[in-house]
RNA sequence: GCCCGGGUGGCGGAAUAGGCAGACGCACGGGACUUAAAAUCCCGCGAGGCUCAAACCUCGUGCCGGUUCGACCCCGGCCUCGGGCACCA
């Protein structure tokens, strides 16, 4: 066995025997516990990064590892290849963006199959093709059907750059997530998906997912944003209408000193209508229409607003109100309108003293001044209730209850809950992406596609003008068609879905990738769902990962799912980092997987990227570090190819009786790697530590050569066993030495090593003397050694005499198999 | 402002239930091999003191305080870095 670490040739070798064997293609195999590994797929942009070299090297320890513990593992792979990008290459070099990204695609898959991961990629899905996109066409009827898709006019995020609209959960800042423009308010009609009505059970269903991280939970509860409180109707001085409020405070309600509606709220032009406001009102109003939303609820933009003119009655004490309208009150949440007390709501302080409003306590904390001109601002903690009638002495939790039944027995008033969670808005004014299944017919309004007529298809001769429309409303043999009810001529629907549509049930399609009728049966689906294991970048947090349980949980209501959650456990891998920072183009940062792999392997990128730090926390590129791990392997290859012969024709005997010190040890060592090994990727992901564990063993090998006389059967177990704990993390390099060691079969289809608890037993350990907690001297003392004698041994050390002599003893605090710590005086 | 994470050698990071701080790797230093260098193999490597050397001693996990026989770990207060949320009534 001679010749040195040539990776590049061995890599190659063992994925084409990969390839070639199907040796990850997998089925429902009933007998065997099932695990669902999966990483998020990636957008094919045309090249690998190091991010995704972390994702898919992290998913894949886990798969090989389930599949050596006996699992019948499914690891899929595909690509979430509708977006942007491929629509703005169209524009700025004429490629189509279907070869764009068909290319794109090509060039990923190898790139991603050099890495040498075991991906079952008959299962391999594109979210741009018709066979699947059918589907996610599929998925909009059937949310259509059970009244979760709608039509509605609203003021929507519209990027001026992407030329299209945006959900909220896409603008951040005040800007579009994907190019940074800053987004501006739009009147549309658009496609919604009513994910509000999952609210309450995307909140509830948290408390499902302790596999997942609290952080991002908690990301998701803020997000949805439950509050409760209570709703009630105000009579308005002049006028029949009445004025609904929400407020999580209505033992307020005595110092409410203004009412505010929102801008946009339909009762402010006939409020203001014939009042010396009216014409403040007006310019106020239209001011606001060009404020977008993101500017306007910034916390740092200053309030303002202006009278109406009118006034509410206060329900409790028939008081006067004037009623107000302010930027910072939006009419998508609640009801648009807010009762305000600003003594006990800090908006509502900052408003009055702009605007010289009076300011009412009427809850006193421990430390609320009881005049209201010596706030410095509002107070919101709990307190007895002043000022309010009736409610006087009360708890203010205890006029929280009172208050609402009151106003629930006087019929103006209930008990509600609100969300900032609001629909999800999925038309997009783009190409490149899944027509929406919809004809609008003159004679029978909004018209669903039949399924049988799926897919729409997206039409390949189209021309690319930025236009803030969508390209296919100038293909007139795309929108002209027939109603599918009455036959008569008929416009299709030219929006596409937002991409995120795709990628929120694509986990459900890998279970039955070739199936042209359904997106999934049943069958597979509840043989695999949900998935064990997800893997992905912290940034999909709130939005893929809510949409897609929202589709499982949807799914699970029409009874295609037995499940209602998606994902079980959740790992968020933390970035690579360069230099402190973010790899990009324009800090010049970039390390290139492929240069990577091209220097020095597959298997030694995916080992220190493993190895550089734990997968949750950010990860600093080294240079040096690649070149150590490097070292590691071509030092694993030398010791490995060195006992080759030696070990070839040997078998391990059944039992270690009887060892030499060397050999026991080396022996013992095996055992301990083996169990800190399976422990730190089982419990804890931490590869890492597993990693060290691993380079330990290998430590302990080339210890071993000092030894004139070797016991074979240790040796070649510690052999076997070094390539069996490789074999997730670089499994290139353990396929090829584990066949040069004489194994006909594959290191993979190798059950993964358990440890014998009788070779971690130990004769003699060390034990630590401490004297008032610091460790004055180690003693040797057989493992079988009872307290008591551990306690013996201690004080008849002589370091611990000579140490202990003028001291009192007070007491001995001994640790079996630690320490003993003496107390003295 | 609020909510989560972090802060440990020159560096990445260990310490898994409150029990020997610094595993493993990098960098660095020394030795062996070599005509020489690289590679490789072996040894050392928190700071300070004492010492020819070893032994040994003191200090040391962001800062201050507390609980405990014993604290990187628990509690209280603060500093700092990163992330998330932020007029949601």
């Amino acid at each position: 066995m001679e010749n040195s670490y040539q990776f590049n040739l061995i890599e190659k070798k063992w994925q084409k025997i990969w390839e070639e064997q199907h040796a990850f293609q997998i089925g429902e195999d009933s007998n065997l516990p099932k695990y669902y590994a999966l990483e998020m797929f990636p957008y094919p942009s045309g090249n690998l990064h190091m991010g995704h070299v972390r994702n898919y090297a992290i998913g894949d320890v886990i798969a090989r590892f389930k599949k050596m513990n006996g699992y019948n593992v499914l690891h899929p792979m595909g690509w979430d290849s509708f977006g942007l990008p491929a629509e703005n290459a169209a524009i700025k070099h004429g490629a189509h963006p279907a070869k764009w990204t068909a290319a794109n695609i090509e060039n990923m898959r190898e790139q991603l199959k050099t890495l040498g991961l075991s991906y079952d990629w008959d299962r391999e899905l594109t979210t741009s093709q018709p066979d699947y996109y059918k589907f996610t066409q599929w998925m909009f009827l059937k949310l259509y059907e059970n009244g979760l898709a709608y039509k509605k006019n609203a003021a929507v995020n519209w990027c001026p750059s992407c030329q299209t609209v945006l959900a909220n959960e896409q603008v951040v800042d005040g800007a579009c997530e994907r190019c940074e423009a800053t987004v501006e308010k739009k009147k549309l009609s658009q496609w919604f998906f009513k994910i509000t009505d999952y609210a309450q059970r995307l909140l509830d269903d948290l408390e499902m997912l302790p596999g997942w991280p609290e952080k991002v939970k908690t990301m998701q509860r803020n997000w949805i944003g439950r509050s409760e409180g209570c709703q009630f109707d105000l009579t308005i001085e002049g006028h029949d209408e009445t004025m609904t409020v929400f407020t999580t405070r209505p033992d307020t309600i005595y110092g409410v000193t203004f009412m505010v509606l929102s801008p946009e709220h339909p009762l402010v032009e006939q409020l203001a209508a014939g009042t010396e406001q009216e014409a403040a009102v007006k310019e106020f109003v239209h001011r606001m229409q060009f404020v977008s939303d993101v500017t306007r609820t910034s916390a740092e933009t200053e309030k303002e607003g202006v009278f109406t003119g009118a006034y509410a009655i206060n329900p409790m004490n028939d008081e006067k109100i004037p009623v107000w309208i302010a930027n910072y009150v939006l009419m998508d949440y609640g009801t648009g309108a807010i009762m305000a007390v600003p003594a006990h709501d800090q908006r509502d302080f900052e408003f009055a003293r702009k605007y010289d409003i009076p300011i009412r306590v009427v809850i006193q904390g421990e430390d609320t001044p009881a005049d209201a001109d010596q706030l410095t601002q509002a107070s919101t903690g709990p307190g007895i209730m002043v000022n309010s009638g009736n409610y006087n002495g009360l708890s203010n939790e205890e006029g929280h209850r009172q208050i609402v039944s009151y106003l629930t027995s006087q019929g103006i008033g209930e008990a509600t809950i609100n969300y900032r969670l609001r629909d999800w808005l999925i038309s997009r004014q783009r190409y490149w992406g899944a027509p929406i299944p919809v004809i609008y017919c003159d004679d029978c309004g909004t018209v669903p596609i039949p399924e049988k007529d799926l897919p729409v298809l997206l039409p390949e001769d189209i021309a690319f003008r930025p236009s803030g429309e969508s390209p296919l409303t100038y293909v007139k043999s795309f929108y002209e068609t027939t109603c599918p009810v009455c036959g008569k001529k008929a416009q299709r629907e030219t929006d596409t879905m937002d991409t995120f549509v795709c990628s929120s049930w694509y986990f459900t399609r890998y279970l039955d990738p070739h199936n042209t009728e359904l997106p999934f049966e049943k069958k597979p689906a509840d043989y695999w769902m949900s998935v064990d294991q997800y893997i992905g970048g912290v940034e999909h947090a709130i939005l893929h990962l809510m949409y897609a349980r929202f589709f499982t949980k949807f799914l699970y209501d029409i009874k295609m799912l037995s499940v209602q959650e998606p994902f079980m456990n959740l790992l968020t891998q933390g970035m690579v980092l360069k230099d402190g920072s973010k790899m990009s183009k324009s800090k010049g940062n970039i390390v290139s997987p492929e240069e990577i792999i091209k220097t020095y392997g597959a298997d030694t990128a995916r080992l220190f990227i493993l190895f550089a730090s734990p997968p949750e926390r950010d990860l600093e590129w080294s240079d040096q570090g690649v070149e150590g791990c490097y070292r590691f392997l071509n030092r694993v290859w030398r010791i490995v190819t060195e006992y080759g012969d030696l070990i070839r024709e040997v078998n391990i005997p059944p039992s270690f009786a009887e060892l030499e010190p060397a050999a026991r040890k080396l022996h013992y060592k095996t055992h301990a790697t083996i169990k800190k090994v399976s422990e730190d990727i089982e419990e804890r992901f931490n590869f890492n530590t597993a990693i060290s564990a691993v380079m330990e063993l290998c430590n302990a090998l080339y210890a071993y050569r000092d030894q004139e006389e070797k016991d074979l059967g240790v040796l070649k177990e510690a052999v076997d066993t070094l390539l069996l704990l490789l074999c997730p993390f670089t499994p290139h390099i353990a396929e090829e030495l584990w066949q040069r060691c004489g194994h006909q079969e594959s290191v993979y289809s190798q059950a993964w090593p358990r440890f014998d608890p009788e070779a971690l037993v130990q004769d003699e350990i060390e034990i630590a003397v401490q004297i008032l907690g610091k460790v004055r001297e180690r003693i040797k003392v057989p493992s079988s050694c009872t307290k008591e004698d551990l306690e013996k041994a201690a004080l008849s050390n002589p370091k611990i005499q000579e140490l202990t002599k003028d001291k009192q003893i007070v007491k001995v605090i001994v640790v079996p198999g630690k320490l003993v710590n003496i107390v003295v005086k």
